[in-house]
DNA sequence: ATGCATGAGGA
DNA sequence: CCTCATGCATA
């Protein structure tokens, strides 16, 4: 039943999308996602007028099933919605990672972005403000909503703008919102480019685009790895970027930027974040590489010496006749198998310790 | 890598 | 109550 359920979720919804504003955005994956995430609505729905009793139930689940099966292309792509707004990744209470201010008012500044960022994004103001605005929202809102934001963009500062575009996939309203973002340039590829924007469309900043996006996360990745830094990693070292409102990262953030799965915007808000990241990880390395040493003269690093499979049968052997030989037959043993013969009595040292914590244990 | 939960912000 | 962004816990 569990695992009807969940199926049954994601397929159920579909019937209820008709044609609401949903815009359909861009990815899949995470459409997908938060599609079932909404559904409990309509699932309740369904089942209230359909169950009472658990056969009722037993009975609608496995309706449901095959109808699933049956209609495995759906007429539509389930996605999401999305569209507008908001605002940055907000912060979650404790860690706050972006700021996001809310409603207030309008007035100042509030924070204004370091210019890495800044440049980023586009214009002048995005990234992580606040605003608020418009958001979003959802079910409802729809495209529109973006297009009155850029209206008032101007009207408070803070209002930025952030955020708008991505919709711009939309199929559905033409008129879609966009616009605000300074962007400018022009480019208007992603999805669906074609639609007629009549200028509105403006936004396509290489930082919007999704190809760049994806381009980004893929570069981000391997440049990550090469670096050796876990996601983990990383998402907590943001926090010494210092970067205003922005604070540490979850893995979980990390691995859903690299794999895309994130909301449009919320790829947007994260990528001149992490791509700060990246050039200051990079170039610590460079400058750690350059000087070597300096400050630890004193400790050399110690390498870890690996004893090959044949090597470590015969040291075994050995072990087993004499546990604690003397240092001229280790000397000895160290020739025959070609190994330094400090690691041949370390590796008897540990064998020792090793036997030991066997013996403890079994006695107990 | 993901399912599920939480909390903010908006209507 | 909904959407989003995140995080925690876990497969």
């Amino acid at each position: 039943m569990m695992s009807m359920n969940s199926k049954q979720h994601h397929f159920a919804m579909h019937p209820s999308l008709p044609e609401h504003k949903y815009t359909t955005l861009h990815s899949s994956s995470e459409a997908i996602r938060r599609a079932c995430l909404q559904t409990p609505q309509l699932q309740s729905n369904i089942f209230a007028s359909l169950d009472e009793t658990l056969l009722a139930r037993a009975e609608a689940l496995a309706a449901v099933d095959i109808a699933v099966s049956q209609g495995k292309s759906h007429p539509y792509k389930p996605d999401a919605t999305y569209h507008t707004m908001n605002t940055v990744p907000c912060s979650s209470g404790s860690t706050v990672p972006l700021a996001h201010h809310h409603h207030h008012h309008h007035h100042h500044h509030q924070n204004l972005e370091p210019p890495d960022l800044m440049e980023h994004i586009s214009s002048p103001s995005l990234a992580l403000m606040p605003s608020a605005h418009e958001g979003a929202g959802g079910g409802g809102g729809g495209g529109g909503g973006l297009i009155s934001t850029s209206a008032h963009l101007h009207s408070h500062m803070h209002g930025l703008t952030h955020l708008s575009h991505q919709a711009a996939m939309n199929m559905n309203s033409p008129l879609t919102h966009h616009g605000l973002l300074p962007g400018h340039h022009g480019g208007a590829h992603q999805g669906a480019p074609g639609l007629a924007n009549n200028g509105l469309l403006s936004i396509n900043d290489s930082d919007t685009d999704p190809r760049e996006l994806e381009a980004f996360a893929e570069r981000f990745k391997q440049r990550r790895i090469k670096l050796g830094v876990t996601q983990a990693d990383v998402g907590g070292a943001l926090a010494n970027l210092k970067i205003p409102g922005v604070g540490c990262l979850s893995q979980s953030t990390i691995c859903r930027f690299e794999s895309l799965t994130l909301s449009h915007n919320n790829m947007i808000a994260l990528k001149p974040i992490l791509q700060a990241w990246l050039e200051e990880a990079e170039g610590a390395q460079r400058e750690k590489m350059s000087k070597p040493d300096i400050f630890n003269g004193s400790e050399k690093k110690r390498k870890r010496t690996s004893i090959a499979a044949p090597e470590k049968r015969s040291l075994e052997a050995y072990f087993s006749v004499q546990p604690r030989p003397s240092s001229e037959k280790i000397a000895a043993i160290a020739e025959k198998l070609d190994l330094k013969k400090n690691v041949v009595r370390v590796w008897f040292c540990n064998q020792r310790q090793k036997q030991k914590r066997l013996k403890f244990s079994a006695a107990h």
